[in-house]
DNA sequence: TTTTAATTGTGAATTCTATCACAATCTATT
DNA sequence: AATAGATTGTGATAGAATTCACAATTAAAA
């Protein structure tokens, strides 16, 4: 057990993130221990999901009892790699980058953002709720300096391409696209996209076919 | 073949999208016809996986020679349900819900949003882009009105649940949550859920956990 | 101390998904 | 008209992910 080298699937370590929700929850509810049915309850999984994905990394539970809610947290928080404060930058400093920057949810997970690129002059060389905004011409120098490990890409879909090949030439092997482009990387470097229309165009077809 | 009825599996439905964008995008570069191939390799899919996604739902390509672009555009756009005007709402005019107001993608795949809720009297009665804000309490008569099919969730975690069962009992069928919030909801209803922060969870997990 | 009830961890079984591999078929060329 | 080259559609196969089911263990009650 707990090897944590061997290739876990990009399921599991999704479910991973969701329990961790649930678990800070049932902190926040009082409660010390939880089963992995009750954590399956609310997250619409089943409990054998729950004990197989923990039990890739360890046996974390006790018979009978359940799992120690704030032990398990800590945990997960440190297989996740949220132990640690992770530099983000944001790339397009328009309406979706600004309200990514404006996110809540980002650092309070450890996902700091410290530089902000753009290419508007109306934008760079200013500040974005106490963020620097960089002229992208800057990228390489301000990934170097400051260490930036993630990138967020929210520029037009037109740039996205050119933004993200110099982004992974840079160096940062961590990226989240929320463009429609789609572009191909190096294997030792982790591309997510999020694709919102996606999202719309599977609740479409799945309105009209099934059967009401 | 083309039973469209037959539950399809999520995973196919969202490669579907992705297959539109890159026939649409193949058009635009001036191709009359497509191969599975070429689809696969530009998404990182099989070409057996393109295949058989497609065969779910008839015989679309012409042995020896691939898809015909404009035709499978329309068939694909068919199947998904993008050949008709879905009407959307957004909950939650904050900074998050600002900017999917604005987002060009969706009027383009035919979401139309025509309307915005929130609480905030500084809001509502007014219009955002041309688009009329309302307040919450407003919901059940405006989406009768309006004829409103799918919602996109983007108001305060806090207030995330309560807002949920109310669309649900409004009978809106199909709902995208950008929050933290998980809500237990009907079988014959969609809801799918946007965590950002796990992706994030995932990236950061894959950057400790790989080899470097 | 013994019994009962709860719950984990996991090998085996099952279900779901993706890939392989090839006959069938189409176009273009000779 | 015959041949060569490309590509589809799909049954069979392989692979991955999930669920089942139960021995093992713990806590609490009798
Ligand atoms: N708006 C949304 O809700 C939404 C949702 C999902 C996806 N997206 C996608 O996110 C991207 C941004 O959307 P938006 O609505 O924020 O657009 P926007 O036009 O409001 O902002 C784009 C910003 O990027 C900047 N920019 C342009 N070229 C750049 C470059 N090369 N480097 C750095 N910055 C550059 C622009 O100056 C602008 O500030 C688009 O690809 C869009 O499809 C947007
Ligand atoms: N900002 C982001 O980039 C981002 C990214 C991912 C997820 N989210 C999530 O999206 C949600 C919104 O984030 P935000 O940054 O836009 O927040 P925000 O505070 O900017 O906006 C929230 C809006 O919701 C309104 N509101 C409050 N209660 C409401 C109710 N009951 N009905 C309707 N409207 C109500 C508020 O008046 C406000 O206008 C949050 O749950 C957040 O976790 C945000």
């Amino acid at each position: 057990m707990a090897n944590t080298l061997r290739a876990i699937p990009l399921s599991t370590v999704e479910r991973l993130s969701i329990y961790l929700r649930t678990l800070r929850e049932s902190l926040v509810e009082g409660m010390d221990f939880i089963s992995s049915t009750e954590i399956g309850k609310r997250n619409d999984f089943t409990a054998a999901q729950v004990r197989k994905d923990l039990s890739c990394f360890g046996n974390f539970g006790i018979k009978g009892t359940g799992y120690q809610i704030s032990e398990l947290i800590n945990t997960l928080e440190t297989i996740l790699g949220l132990d640690r404060e992770w530099k983000v930058a944001i790339f397009g400093l328009g309406k979706l980058g600004g309200a990514l920057a404006c996110y809540k949810g980002l650092k309070s997970a450890r996902f700091n953002v410290v530089a902000i690129f753009d290419v508007d002059p109306k934008k760079v060389d200013k500040t974005y709720k106490n963020i620097p905004v960089y002229h992208s011409d800057m990228l390489k120098k301000v990934v170097r300096e400051k260490k930036i490990q993630i990138a967020i890409i929210a520029v037009p879909t037109d740039s996205a391409k050119a933004t993200i090949q110099r982004i992974i030439d840079a160096g940062i092997k961590g990226i989240l696209n929320f463009t429609e482009a789609r572009v191909p990387y190096p294997d030792e470097y982790i591309l997510k996209n999020v694709n919102l229309a996606g999202e719309l165009e599977s609740i479409s077809y799945y309105l009209i076919h099934s059967d009401l």
